[in-house]
This record gives C-alpha cells, structure tokens and sequence, in this order.
RNA sequence: GGGAGCGUGGUGGAACGGUAGACACGAGGCUCUUAAAAAGCCUUUGGGCUUGGCCCAGUGUGGGUUCGAAUCCCGCCGCUCCCA
C-alpha cells in the first residue's frame, strides 16, 4: 500500500493551480454580468515584512476553505491577492543596512507569494497588485485630486510628534514612553504645515452606517468610540477681569453650578496672549511639550496632572463668582476648545486634580436612591445621573431637564449653544518618508497648492533617493523638488510637496484597484464597481478595527459622492480570525516561541497545516499552538487516504462486489454528515464540520473491515472527499482522480443528501423522571403521547422510579423525549 | 470607573431550553512485531454500590424562571478586550 506522502503529492499540484491561473477569474466587469451569483471575497492583503507567519496562515486557511465552499456550491467568486506594499519597515531596511528599499519589498513579496502558492490558497493570481508600483500609486494620487477637487483634502498647521534625531514625525504608535521607538530620542511635540483628509464631514454617516453592517458587534463599538459623537453644549466664560471670553465644550451643561474652577490646555491662544513672557509658564510649556497626546489622554492620577496656576481668575457665567484658571495637560487643544469648566464633584479626572490643589468639590446633582453626598468627604466623582441640586432655579430637576434648561436659558442671552462634539479627528495623512505615495501637489509662489494634472500622473519615486541623510530622502533629493512648474502659471520657482501620504490611504481602495489592477485609463470601472461592492466578505484581523476599516467607509462615501461608486459601504461582512499564540503568549523571535508556517508544511504537508488550524477552533477564537496537534490531523488524512487506496485496490481486483456489511446504516451516516456538515459551513464552523468528516471516516472504516468494499463505501468515501475539499484541497483532489474522476474534485458541485434515509421506522426515545434520565425506549418514528407513555413505562427502571409515586404530568418532544413529572 | 464578551474533563473544544463532555489531543493498557516505528483495538469527569448494570454529584459561585437550564433572568467572583 502507497503511503500518504503530502510532500511528494502536494508541490506538483500547487504549481499547477498558480502558474496555470486555475482560479482566475477573467475581467470582473464582463464576470459580474453573467455571474448567477457573483460574490467578493477579500481578506486583508498582507504586509511584506518577510515572510508569512502563522497569522496569515490562519486567516488564509479560514479564507480559502470559504471560497473553494462558495465555489462548490455555484458562486461566482471574485478573490484577489495583493501586498499593501509601502511603509516604514523597508524605509528603515534601506537606512540601517543599505538596502534598496523596492529591492528588499519585492523580494519579501516573492517569498510571501511562493509560501501562499505551496499553501494551495485559491486566489486570482491575475489581479495582483503592489501598492508600491507606479501603476497603483498613480491612482492613489488620483484618488487625493478627487479629494483636493471635493473639498476633502486641506492643509493646516497642527501638532505632531517629531524626533529630533531621526528628523522626522512619527506616528502616535511610534511613540514609547515619549521617547522615539527607533532612535530613543525624547519626542516633542512640533507644530507642521500637514495635508488632512476631512473625514468628520462624514462622521454622522460613518456612525449610522454601522447599524446596517454585518460587523462583530465589538468592532462597530470601538468605531462608535473612535467616532465619539456627544451632545453637549458650548458656553462662553469671561475672564474675571471682563477683557476676554473663552469657549468650553461641555457634555453637562447641567453641572454648571458645579464649576469651580478653569482648566486651558497648555497651548491655548489666550495663554501665549497674557502668559507669554513669564519664565516660569514657558518652562512648564517646554515640559508639557515633551510628552505625546496619547501620553497625556492616558494620564489616569492627579500625580500626571500637573498643573500652572494662571496669573488670571475666569468667572462662572451662572453664579458670577471668580474661579481660579488652570494650564493643564489633562485638557487637549485639540478636543473640543482646548479649554474646560471644571466640575470635581462629578468628573473623576476634575476630582483628582481638585483634591492635589485644595480647590472646593460642590455636589449640584444628588443621585435619587442614597445619602445626600458632600463634597468635603466625597472619596469619588459622581458622574451618573441624579436630581439637580445647588444650582439656583434649577433645584430638584432632573439632571436631563436642567441641562436642556440651562442652555437654553444661556442661548438666550448669546452665553451658549447646543453643539455635538466629536472624538474624531481629520485624518493626517502627511509622512515626511519616502517609501510612499508623493503627495501630488505643487507649491507655487503666485498660485498656491495646485494639484498634479491628472495626465501627470504618477508622481514617481526616484530611483536614486540617499536614505543614510538625515530627514526625509525625498526632501534631500537634488531635483525631486525643484525641478517643476507651476502647472497653472509655469512659474519655475514653484516646488513639489516633498510628503507622502500615509499607508493607510493605499489601503482605503485597494478593493475597487482590483476590479482593474491593469487599466491605465482609469482607477476602476464605476459601473462594475456598483455590482461587485459591497465586498460580501471581508476577513482579516481585529488590530484594524478602527482605523483601515474606518478610512475605506470614508473614501468609499467620498467616491460615491463623486459618482465613482454605487455603494455606500466599502464591507458588507467582516469576519475576524482569532490570534494564533505560542503557550498563552503571542509568537515573536524575541521570545523564542515562534513557530512559522514553514516549519509545519515541510513536515507535514499544507493539507494538515490548514486542517490543523480550522480544526483547533472557530474561526473567531485565538488558537494557541501548544495545544494543537499537526499530528492528530496527519494521522486522519493517512486515514482518508488508505481508505480511498484500498477502496480502489478492491475495485480493481474485482472483490468489491460484495458491499460494506451493514451498508444501510452506512448510506445513512453518509447522509447526515452532509447534512451536518453542510450547515457547519454555511455557518462557517469548520470545527464541528471536519468533526462530522471524521465520524463519517470512522464509519467507513468499521463499515470496511475485512475488505468489504463496494458501491455504498465508495459513495461514502467520494461524499467524504468533497466535504473535505476545502478544507484540504491537495489531498482531495488526488484522491479524487484516483477513483476516476477526470474533472477537478474543486470543480464538482456540493454534495446533496437523500433525507429520506434520515427516516426511520423507530426512533430511541429517552425517558425521564423529573427531568433525570432513566432508560430509552424505542418507539415507532411519530409515536403519539399514549405509545409513547406505554413504551415508557414499559421499560424496568423506569418502572421502579415511578413505582410508589403520583405522576402529575407527562412532558413529550414527539421522537426525542418523555418526562414523567412525578409528586411524592 | 463605564461598556462588551467569556468561565464546561488532564488539554483543544461539542451540545435549536430536552441523553453534558460530540470530534480530537494527551495519558494508560493491549494486538501485531526480535525490538522500535507505523497501523489497529480498549479505557479515560468525580464518587459510590448489591458492579455486565444502577445510584449520587457535576458546566466559576449563589439564587430565580421552567416539567426540564451549560444554555434564559438577577447577584457575586475570575479572566479577556474596548473606552475612560
């Protein structure tokens, strides 16, 4: 007998699927429209920074067994690959070793597809595309034109993290501990001239949209959170001094009596006005500098927040008293005003610092239920709801009533204003790097930021940027800046903005590129665009919750905007695979628990690596590595495999004719693991799916001993081949042509059951006494109340449970179960 | 502090409100074999008994709803994630 061999079998047929373009679909536009039902399947395109890990495997394995299902069960399937190509690792390759950035990505890439090849993953291998190459950057910054020509895309002044010693920003993620990851330098915060996208022109639909999605319930949570929509209120403070007024933003227009004293966020306008020459206020400014916004939003005791009492009191515009004015970092100037009222009573990071500065805590809403709280012995802010209390007219209101009335009241005299305010910010997509999409605009003296003429287009990279300089390549290059012209007036003095935009906008369109990755006319064919998107399922990990989900909504709301696409939402479903960890810890080289996918393939065959990965778990939960076993699935798929070999060596020697003994009871089992396994993909459980694979398995096997195969095992082992193709495609489709098929097994159709075979003449009825179980009958199949009651008690331990006993009641699920409720 | 989710054998995990632990892994025993490997078979929640069967307990914990709860509801404990 030939021994299950996957390292000999599988090679030849991955080859053959990549290099004969097996699962390519041919233009998408002309697909849709005699597709009976077209289905676009993405998962995240990976980033190449080496080879794949086990993460990629799992999401891949999860992905492939949905579309080869998909395709089984008479899909059309759009399933693309591609490499979200651009980023800083390459950048920071080129500066610590030398090597040439596009080099060093495409030879990653190389890897990367090789490893996907030999894995069998069924992609469209004619629609790849690297964000990296000119053909794809081009419409990237087609893409930033359409936003520049709609209004979307400004510049403005803001504040970034910028490294002193890499000369450069840096994202807030790049940030530990306020010094720079790479570099170690103390990051500061520096004001820029940066391009923005405005994604809070969409914030209300980007937030309402969510409830029309079939999103994980927690990613809809944290966009809303990212979002962070509140209704409060604006309310206009003056100085003490009557020279000034100051704007705060406020949730609870009805704590307003409750404000004691003033925080300004350490930038404030008004600050650098009347603060400007103290000495001592520009060194705590520099300190405050030096931490990053994230930092300080994280700040989570009074011992972060220092504060600078201000040389100025504010005055309460409810009570008239003077309040004492704070510069603090707990305040950010780029959340609402950049100044708040400060409530101790019933704001916990207002509490905190009160308590460190002596300042009054004063109760003006007193919860309903409880003892009256006093804000000398309060240990805690007390930001729930309540009844309006020390607030003047407002006494004994409830604390929604009196913030309605409160600003209303204020509005009248011009003192406030019913605002909403977001969490949200625009979208900074300026990067001083140089492994990314140029920002296709230039400056010119007369006319301004003039945008790249379409036609103009890519904006290349040179080819012979100096990454050992210090800032940006891009800024340093001899004639990449200068060398242009206005293109509105041809002023020569004009330059080109020497930033490139942020990856994550590669990433924002990449699945309408490829409904076209090749069209040099245009970014995507709109009307194709319309039928194939929404994406129907998109699978991919949670770490992108936020933001690549919540930029692709924006640009594809933007582009619908423009007439380049008749769809609302980039993702119809999104599925996230679960974490694949070593011993409760994620894998890394640092650790030493890394285990890649290579590793399990050259032992085991690709086969066992992705049933081992769909059988550990559902495809949601976090699979640890030290508790699976590559060999448990190994030992299966040999099973398969004998199986199916001896079933054909039978055949050919002419003793199949006697069929497997017992071969009713073996049509049937090979009827309900269609059934079962059937809904277990649909619900996509592949779990308990290759968990009825293997009973089935078993089944032939006690159903073939001594050899006794025939028809009926072969039917059961070709169902089991089928079933088992997505999940194992190498070793099904062999098998498959060793039983005769000339046609691919992936080719075939879903198998269907004879549910007729499922009905039996009598069913095992269980029988319980108050609800415990004592015996099981068998009954004829439908048996009514009375038949089934009789059989019952009929059986002998039953019978002495029921002995000496009043029977109340009788409970029946018709073929299932009998309940005796019994007294006494 | 707020919100969401999750707690089931030695392990991963199964169970439309209806036989808890499917299917595996691991472990132990056995068959074949000089031996090993491979393959196959058996046992594997705990306790008890009059032991080819039966009884009791059992899904973090305490209550509740129900003829019947791992599943639904409430409180508590623990863990994870998100937001502060």
């Amino acid at each position: 007998m030939e021994r299950y061999d996957p390292l000999r079998i599988e090679p030849p047929i991955a080859r053959r699927w990549h290099d004969e373009r097996t699962y390519s679909l041919g233009d998408p536009a002309q697909a849709v429209a005699a597709a009976d039902k077209p289905f676009y399947a993405l998962t995240m395109f990976p980033y190449p920074s080496g080879d794949l890990h086990m993460g990629h495997a799992e999401i891949f394995t999860i992905h492939d067994a949905l579309v080869r299902h998909l395709r089984m069960t008479g899909h059309t399937v759009l399933n693309p690959i591609g490499w979200d190509a651009f980023g800083l690792p390459a950048e920071n390759a080129a500066r610590n070793r030398g090597a040439d950035p596009r080099k060093w990505t495409y030879a990653n890439i190389a890897e990367q597809r090789s490893t996907i090849q030999r894995l069998g993953y069924s992609f469209d291998w004619d629609k790849v595309l690297h964000t990296c190459d000119d053909e794809y950057y081009r419409w990237t910054q087609w893409l930033f034109l359409e936003l520049l020509d709609a209004g979307l895309a400004y510049r403005r002044e803001a504040a970034v993290n910028w490294c002193p010693g890499c000369e450069t920003v840096l994202a807030n993620e790049q940030v530990v501990d306020g010094a720079c990851e790479r570099c170690g330098s103390e990051v500061s915060r520096e004001p820029r001239t940066q391009w923005f996208f405005r994604i809070t022109q969409y914030a209300d639909e980007l937030l309402d949209g969510l409830d029309d999605i079939d999103w994980p319930e927690r990613v809809k949570n944290a966009q809303r959170a990212w979002i962070g929509r509140s209704e409060g209120a604006e309310v206009v403070f003056p100085t003490a001094d009557g020279r000034d007024e100051v704007t705060v933003f406020t949730t609870r227009p009805d704590t307003l009596y409750g404000a004691t004293y003033f925080v300004f966020a350490p930038e404030h306008p008004l600050l650098a006005e009347r603060m400007g020459d103290d000495p001592d206020f520009r060194a705590y400014l520099e300190e405050v500098a030096r931490k990053s916004e994230l930092e300080r939003m994280a700040g989570e005791t009074a011992r972060d927040k220092q504060g600078y009492r201000l040389a100025f009191d504010m005055r309460n515009p409810v009570t008239g008293e003077d309040i004492p004015a704070y510069a603090a970092d707990y305040v950010l100037m780029e959340y609402g005003t950049g100044a708040i009222m400060a409530v101790p009573a019933h704001d916990q990071r207002d509490f905190d610092f009160a308590r460190e500065h002596d300042l009054p805590v004063r109760v003006v809403v007193q919860p309903a239920d409880g003892e009256a709280l006093d804000g000398d012995t309060l240990t805690e802010a007390h930001a729930g709801e309540g009844v309006t209390v020390n607030s003047g007219p407002y006494d004994g209101r409830d604390w929604r009533e009196t913030k309605e009335a409160i600003t209303a009241d204020l509005a009248e005299r011009g003192a406030a204003e019913a605002t909403v305010n977001l969490r949200l910010r625009d979208w900074l997509i300026s990067r001083q790097r140089s492994w990314g999409a140029p920002i296709p605009v230039i400056h010119c003296p007369d006319c301004g930021e003039v945008g790249v003429p379409v036609d103009d287009l890519p904006v290349r990279l040179p080819d012979d940027l100096d990454f050992q300089v210090q800032g940006s390549p891009l800024a340093a290059h001899p004639t990449f800046a200068s060398d242009v012209a206005c293109p509105a007036c041809g002023d020569d003095a004009a330059t080109r903005d020497v930033d490139t935009m942020d990856t994550f906008v590669d990433s924002s369109w990449y699945f309408l590129r490829f409904l076209s990755p090749q069209d040099d006319q245009r970014a995507w064919p709109s009307e194709a665009a319309g039928r194939w998107l929404p994406v129907d399922q998109y699978t991919g990990g949670v770490e992108h919750a936020v933001l690549h989900l919540l930029y692709a909504r924006f640009v594809v709301k933007a582009m619908r905007d423009r007439g380049h696409v008749d769809a609302d939402e980039p993702f119809d479903a999104l599925l996230n695979q679960g974490q694949v960890i070593m011993d409760g810890a994620s894998m890394s080289k640092s650790k030493g628990n890394l285990v890649v996918p290579g590793e399990v393939y050259e032992q085991f065959g690709a086969d066992t690596l992705r049933g081992t990965m769909l059988f550990a778990s559902a495809p949601e939960d976090d699979i640890d590595w030290a508790d699976v076993s590559p060999t448990g699935m190994h030992k299966w798929l040999s099973r398969v495999w004998r199986l199916s070999l001896e079933q054909v060596a039978a055949e050919e020697a002419g003793t199949a004719t006697a069929d497997a003994r017992d071969h009713e009871s073996l049509r049937r089992e090979t009827a309900r693991a269609v059934i079962g396994a059937s809904a277990d993909y649909e619900a996509r459980k592949y779990n308990t799916a290759i968990a009825k694979l293997m009973t089935l398995t078993n089944e032939v096997l006690d159903a073939t001993r001594d050899g006794a195969y025939g028809p009926v095992s072969r039917e059961a082992l070709e169902t089991l081949l089928l079933l088992l193709a997505p999940v194992a495609p190498f070793i099904t489709e062999e098998l498959y042509r060793r039983l005769g098929h000339a046609t691919s097994i992936h080719e075939e159709a879903w198998p269907t059951a004879d549910e007729s075979l499922l009905v039996t003449e009598e069913v095992d009825l269980v029988v319980q006494v108050n609800g415990k179980v004592r015996g099981r009958v068998a009954v004829p199949t439908g048996a009514d109340q009375e038949t089934a009651e009789a059989a019952a008690r009929a059986d002998d331990n039953v019978a002495s449970h029921l002995e000496g006993v009043e029977v109340v009641k009788v409970v029946l699920v018709p073929d299932k179960l009998v309940n005796f409720v019994v007294k006494g």
